[in-house]
DNA sequence: TTGAAAGCGCTAACAA
DNA sequence: TTGTTAGCGCTTTCAA
């Protein structure tokens, strides 16, 4: 009972404290924050000593302790706000989480996931993101109705956004940093290369027309194809089933197409299904054009699709980094303020166009 | 100069503190903590006060202090170690991250993803989880030789793997507690489905021998055709280019074969390419089954792929909620011990076989 | 270059 | 039922 130990509860999982590792070297707890830091100033007898004693008694700094009272988490949080199965039906988001991982990783920031299921999430997200309980945000998939960016501005966290995002900004607001496809750019490679290839009746299924993705590779169809008729046009909504009907529905209004361009690999190779079904020859009747190129799905189609290549993981990368340049504003090393970026694609020639 | 406030760093983002909302509400700190936490024994008119200035303030607990004292940090870490391209080709991880995803949730505990990419992260994710950050671990895709048990038993941390771990426990160990797929059973239900359809010739395409999954699923094989020849068996990978590879071999060992058992559908639908490209009809010539039922896969193959289907998200969230039986103890509704859980399979028929 | 001491925001004994 | 008080483990002035 007079022990002292006996009072206190065993500090977490029996792990060593900055004091314990102090006394073992004996130095003073201040010397042992300063050499776990990385701060300059300790004389590299002592530095050897106290490196000695970490090593001995397996020391790790206890975040939450740290995080206290610098204000700093070393956390970034990843915010996917898709409802939809699509989320889950393509590597979509994978890939964008290891190009992130992987650069968090080499500023030693965990990645924290947060995944919007269900509209009542958004009340528990909003707290979290309030809680500072992280340094920054990833931003996915915007809808044009989306309610986060409402929960963010009172957040005041600093964000990037995958994929340029679909709401008018008040002109109080900053503007928002972005990475994005060049989903127009892609969209017109598409379509210039089904008119190299001589098509001239060339129908296009487009991604649901609240996402700004979507609604940009439909900018880069019009541009080369300023009069197509709207017989030419269906709407879908990036999924297998949305891209079935969409063809069905554009065999149906222009039975006379000879070219496609979908709006993602998913829907391509649906309407390739259905192609088929009706008879068509892929590309000897109709030329077809995806865009991702997303691989088990593009390589591996019936037949193999030319599509619009993106570096998903790039991308990911890139927000990362973006975010780094916000939070870190001294650790990055170009000097400029930090812009939006827009990546470029290419055209994947495989056999289906 | 003489301002008390002029000397404090703003506190986060000059968010409220806990103080600050006592001072508002007329109570003491504890007062205030013990709204918050929701613990019991506060009049009715105090808590209404202290819920109001809550509300006036905007008041969010701040994490990092609260576990400081609790020594819990009402986070979990979902660990992925896969460093080949497989985990990006297919949904599965995605699929397996909602189920988690939602268990954690309903649990208020947030969802930490540690990716591993390279080698060299074995360090750092050994650091991060002795960092004492997470309260628990849901542990992934563990090959037989993997560094990773090393590092948890240092870590001590109440960990739930995902498939069950191929290494040979020490007796010393507590046994390891896994949600796996009942592959043994699922591959018994391919072969089976063969048989019935009048197959003698079933080859089988293997995943890597050094998982349990594609060691059980082989098991399963073996159990119907204890006497398969070894020409009718091959090793992939679980990847596209895997399968391709095996089937080919196969193909060359054992001609005649009429059925074939893919222990993956991504390995299942590149063998059906192979199979068409040498000429063969599926079902007619050879009759093919895959694992997994992953949907843009399976139901897109051509033919569709009938295929075992295992319950990806289901798995992961018994994941979770294993996991949250063993870090709050109290909290679940089962009395009893946490147990390993196995999952049944189902055959999926399409048209393949 | 080093150490002493204050305090980050919170919870949980313990007293009242 | 409420308030007082003592830390949780760490960084960071400030003095020596």
């Amino acid at each position: 009972m007079g022990e002292e130990a006996a009072h206190r509860p065993p500090n977490q999982a029996g792990r060593p404290t900055l004091d314990e590792v102090a006394e073992r070297a004996g130095v003073s707890r201040a010397t042992v924050s300063r050499v776990v830091t990385g701060s300059a100033g300790v004389r590299k007898v002592l530095r050897e000593k106290v490196e000695a004693a970490i090593q001995e008694l397996g020391y790790v700094p206890n975040l939450a302790a740290r995080s206290l009272v610098t204000r700093r988490n070393g956390a970034v949080a990843v915010l996917i706000s898709e409802p939809e199965a699509r989320v889950f039906s393509d590597p979509f988001f994978a890939q964008h989480l290891r190009g992130i991982s992987k650069e968090l990783t080499a500023a030693d920031l965990q990645l924290v996931l947060l995944l919007v299921d269900s509209p009542d999430d958004y009340d528990r997200i909003g707290r979290y993101l309030a809680g500072s309980h992280v340094d920054g945000l990833l931003l996915f998939s915007l809808h044009t109705n989306d309610p986060l960016p409402a929960l963010l501005r009172r957040a005041e966290l600093p964000t990037v956004f995958g994929g340029r995002p679909g709401w008018r900004a008040s002109a109080a607001d900053r503007p928002a940093l972005y990475v994005d496809t060049d989903n127009r750019g892609g969209a017109q490679l598409a379509v210039q290369h089904l008119l190299d290839r001589g098509r001239r009746r060339i129908a296009t299924i487009t991604g649901p027309l609240d996402q700004t993705s979507a609604m940009d590779r439909l900018a880069g169809y019009r541009d080369l194809l300023p009069d197509a008729e709207p017989s030419l046009i269906a709407e879908g909504d990036f999924t297998a089933a949305g891209g079935s009907k969409a063809m069905a529905q554009l065999l149906e209004q222009a039975p006379d197409i000879d070219g496609l361009f979908a709006a993602s690999d998913t829907m391509a190779a649906a309407a390739l299904r259905v192609l088929h079904d009706s008879g068509r020859r892929v590309p000897e009747d109709v030329a077809v054009v995806g865009f991702d190129d997303i691989e088990p799905i593009a390589a591996w189609a019936e037949p193999p699709l030319t599509t619009v290549r993106q570096d998903i993981e790039e991308m990911g990368r890139l927000m990362a980094r973006l975010l780094l340049s916000l939070i870190q504003p001294g650790t990055m090393s170009e000097g400029g303020k930090p812009y939006s970026i827009m990546l470029p694609t290419r055209l994947v020639v495989r056999q289906s166009a």
